[in-house]
DNA sequence: AATATATGAATGAACG
DNA sequence: CGTTCATTCATATATT
């Protein structure tokens, strides 16, 4: 969604050091800013071992940028309203959940949580979010595998992290072929 | 797609501290990042002085983007594909919407599913998801034709004002407190 | 080619 | 807990 400047706002006259954004505007404007200071970061990133790697060239615009609240010097004023698990973050549940075994109770949510609180911002309640959903979402998918046998497919909801790439083979129909790179 | 993708260009062989890229593959790497360089600044000078100009940038986002571990040439060739409904396949299904209200239970995805199957490739996902994006897509529809009351005038033809200005919103950001356990 | 929109899919959070 | 909602991401398609 690009900026959506067309809109019934109090119009931007030419103020001198007022605010003319509105806070809608200037959110999305951190969105792009961080979206662009991640291509750059890439970008540069290529250029500087321009040798070495293949660099697939499909399409080597970004990828996933960082949650723009994230983003280097940017104070958040707004924040986003839903947490994302930064990657090491992430990476750490992901080991949390496959050793232990269901749900932590409260006194292990409490260290979890403590513990990722390093690695960006954290509650107890996405931790705790965190696991429940990554619970339901392994069950279905075993449930789907399962029955996956004499008769027709797989779960009702999304899946898990580490199935991205078996998604389109075991997963979801898809119909085109190609592949980039 | 900014960049140019495909391009008929030696393979980037695994070479090891060779030059992969072929001089114009650099060369327009380095200009893309000049480019970028510059919007990246601009950004961040009109949020800065958050005020000034409406951002007249049209669509400042950019299209496809690449997974961030795919960008390093790390892992995962594999580039998603998605289904597409058929034809006949979205007919039915736009019918099933009509009638039945709300998203089918699971027992009645498999049947949809089943049905479906024989018009196309699909899984039971895709059928989930599909009736799960057309409520929320329908119901976000409504609401901001609602949303004009008596305010503002009609002066475009406000058909897709994507408001997002409903927020779950109470400040339930990302900090929450209660762990439900 | 650039960009705008439609829509399939992923996922954090909420609900019963 | 199992389900469902809401939001966002990613990609296919349409438009200019």
């Amino acid at each position: 969604e690009p900026l959506d400047s067309s809109r019934p706002q109090p119009a931007y006259a030419m103020a001198q050091h007022e605010q003319v954004m509105t806070d809608e505007q200037l959110e999305t404007l951190r969105r792009q800013i961080s979206v662009y200071a991640t291509i750059c970061q890439q970008l540069r990133e290529m250029h500087k071992a321009s040798v070495s790697h293949p660099i697939p060239f499909a399409g080597f615009v970004l990828g996933q940028h960082l949650p723009y609240d994230q983003f280097l010097g940017m104070q958040k004023t707004t924040a986003r309203q839903r947490w994302t698990p930064s990657h090491s973050q992430l990476q750490i549940l992901e080991r949390l959940f496959d050793q232990g075994n269901g749900t932590p109770n409260k006194q292990r949510i409490k260290e979890i949580t403590s513990e990722l609180s390093r690695h960006g911002q954290i509650s107890e309640t996405n931790v705790y979010n965190w696991f429940q959903n990554r619970k339901a979402r392994a069950k279905r998918k075993q449930q789907s595998a399962v029955q996956k046998d004499g008769d027709s497919e797989p779960d009702t909801d999304a899946d898990s992290p580490e199935d991205k790439k078996n998604r389109i083979d075991g997963g979801a129909h898809i119909q085109a072929g190609h592949v980039g790179v």
